[in-house]
DNA sequence: TTACGCAATAACGTATTCATTGTTGCATTA
DNA sequence: TAATGCAACAATGAATACGTTATTGCGTAA
């Protein structure tokens, strides 16, 4: 009736593959849950063809391992596991920056990243931290996206997700991030000025800096994994 | 009867895998092959269920492209997409590269960098651009598996693959890489005097170059793709 | 001749069926 | 009690079956 003519049929195996992603990051399915491909798909509601088909894509993602006989495994995150993580974030995110200073982003893509560092410093100057990981998030994603490189937005989004549950559970618990926004700011100056050298070095130094921190955080408070 | 108990039955979903790999790798599905499901199940002997995640598997990768109604179809690769590729390789080399370079590297592994150097330098006075190639991928191959990363390793090796079929078209009309040799060998200097930033500065120099080189040969060659 | 519409077909997405094989639990034995 | 062997079971990997739907080809009309 509403949408006549725009039915957006979506395929089990895509929907399958959606629900599992947010029921894992959403911590709906805890690391360590494991389950048999008929469970799973019991509890999708569909058969075991498309079920599979989206556990297949959560592996080859990272999220989950397939054992045969045993199912699916939702992975745990070591520390070692965060180290890889943000060693990959930071290289391919540094490229970014330098490729977005030495191309030039217009006055559009200037507006959004300052407007997403306006958000992280008021949603820091008002204790929300909720608020400030998205803006963080928004961050991030503008500046990979701007790059033009859609491989490179997309390897840095599989690895973000990788990560997002562990920076979940301690961004409540990390010191006040003020440096991360100070940072921000000064990677969209060297935009602005169009200097890669710049960009790329601020960038990286922010991104080892809090992998470091988020890594020692983990160890701190006996998050040997997950 | 040979090899009595020690039976390492592939399943046919990792057989046809590899198999469909090597065809296209090998060109002998070239880029703009199309093919329907059941064509291509028929062609490995099997059903349609193992090849279908074959196929899905190698559309994750970036090898192939899955267009309903119509099959897959082998992706090629334009100038633009040699770019994305290299640059993602350039950030994430560079990164092993000085990962290496800050935790070290025993005899053994200084050893294998040193002769896989020296492969390429032979291959290079034979004039033997096959060996050099062989050598060349030996060498990037090590350092990311030095740098005890297993997630970069992995995401480097998908991104060397989609990039494997222009290299081999483009190796033999290259000018001689005498610099790559060079860069490599500084590369490893780098490594062996533990200076990480010397090693990041001096790869991602190289890599650099080479990717502009090998974009600057597929366009005045005119490959606009494949 | 070109555009349009309809019917036949073919390909996919999903469900179901089936054989194979690893796992689990229990009974037996040292 | 702990270890071993066997039988029943359960989960997977693969094949097959089936309904839906996009595409293709042909005939008709402008």
């Amino acid at each position: 009736m509403t949408n006549p003519g725009i039915e957006a049929k979506i395929p089990y195996s895509r929907a399958a593959y959606w629900q599992l992603r947010s029921w894992i990051l959403d911590n709906e399915m805890p690391a360590g849950y494991q389950a048999t491909e008929q469970e799973v798909a019991s509890v999708l509601g569909m058969s075991r063809t498309p079920t599979r088909e989206a556990m297949l894509r959560l592996e080859n993602e990272g999220l989950i391992e397939l054992r045969s006989r045993h199912g699916m495994r939702v992975l745990p995150i070591s520390t070692d596991d965060m180290r890889e993580i943000y060693e990959i974030l930071t290289g391919l995110e540094a490229s970014a920056a330098a490729s977005v200073a030495e191309k030039g982003a217009n006055e559009t893509e200037i507006a959004e990243l300052e407007s997403s560092v306006a958000d992280m410093d008021q949603a820091l100057d008002n204790d929300d931290l909720d608020s400030w990981m998205a803006a963080d998030a928004r961050f991030h994603h503008l500046l990979v996206n701007f790059s033009g490189n859609k491989r490179l937005a997309s390897v840095v989004d599989i690895f973000l997700t990788q990560a997002a549950r562990a920076r979940k559970l301690t961004v409540k618990l990390r010191p006040k991030p003020t440096k991360s926004n100070i940072a921000h700011a000064a990677v969209v100056d060297a935009i602005k000025n169009r200097d890669s050298d710049n960009a790329w070095q601020v960038h990286m130094q922010h991104r080892k800096e809090s992998g470091e921190m988020l890594i020692g955080l983990l160890q701190d408070l006996g998050f040997p994994h997950l």
